[in-house]
DNA sequence: GCGGAATACATGATGCATCATGTACGTTGA
DNA sequence: TCAACGTACATGATGCATCATGTATTCCGC
């Protein structure tokens, strides 16, 4: 049994700290939305993605890889878009297990009208209260857990 | 209509960035625990709490406080922890609306065991990643962002 | 070209987060 | 003191995330 290394008072402090902005935050951002759009956090990033793409149209498989989803939480979310009109499902015909989401002009306009809002709200609570330099730190902050996510996923597997 | 403001390329790449991470180290931390121990995050901080309290015993609108959760999401939380026996409720004499949550033999047990399996998980993915400045740098983040979101929600109410 | 493995996706079940609502109790002020 | 209001908590409904499983198709080695 070796050494258990607990976290010192600053990580302490920035683990909490991390920890309630990223659940406040999160709820903050996910509220205001469904108030002023309708949409979910989910919702808004496969629209988001589904502009940036070809046709807005893109095999389901490719969606869940370019957000890092697992497939199935995909599966489900398109299912509940479809429900509401904000997607649609396409066979396809290259590869007849797979299948196409597409965005309908309903989605569209949803994804138009949220997008200003949303990223006035980001704004508001998150960079305007960072320095430049603070923003750096934190995108490399991330680039580097993600590493260190994707090479455990890598050996792990 | 006023000018929308978008995001930058670098605020872009740290807010994507950042999302992920988010969505990322939160999954794999929730299946860890979950796989080591039978505990969600959520379940974690409330067993964290409750040792950290005189008699391991708090009034559920004090436990909701110092998490920063909703009260009917703590509610419904020791509704499901007291089913699996990690705590109990308990009236309160001095308040005949309110109620006591109460850690415990069994609650006890699942923290002790999970907090050091947990602890190095977060060191291993986060904390060996970043150096001392970063860690720095994220509380300062955190405090800022909550501040904006405290000033928020006192103002709006 | 065939049989086994891998891939793409759907579906049902469970736990979790939030909203809306309900109930009991306390508090305050005229 | 009592009526109005606020507070503490529970509960049911809904949407979301994950796991386990199932099905159809493609791929690959022989």
């Amino acid at each position: 049994m070796t050494e258990i290394r607990w976290l010192g008072d600053n990580e302490q402090r920035a683990w909490r700290g991390y920890l309630r902005m990223q659940g406040r935050l999160g709820a903050r951002l996910n509220r205001q939305l469904q108030i002023d759009s309708e949409l979910s956090l989910a919702d808004f990033d496969v629209l988001v993605h589904l502009t940036d793409v070809p046709e807005a149209r893109v095999r389901v498989v490719e969606l869940a890889r370019a957000l890092q989803w697992e497939q199935s939480r995909m599966s489900h979310q398109i299912a509940r878009m479809q429900k509401r009109g904000l997607v649609v499902r396409e066979e396809c015909p290259e590869d007849r297990r797979g299948a196409f989401v597409v965005l309908t002009p309903s989605g569209r306009r949803a994804i138009e009208t949220a997008a200003p809002r949303h990223v006035e709200t980001v704004r508001r609570l998150f960079f305007d209260r960072l320095t430049e330099d603070q923003v750096r730190t934190l995108g490399a902050i991330s680039d580097q857990v993600l590493g260190a996510l994707d090479e455990e996923e890598a050996t792990g597997s």
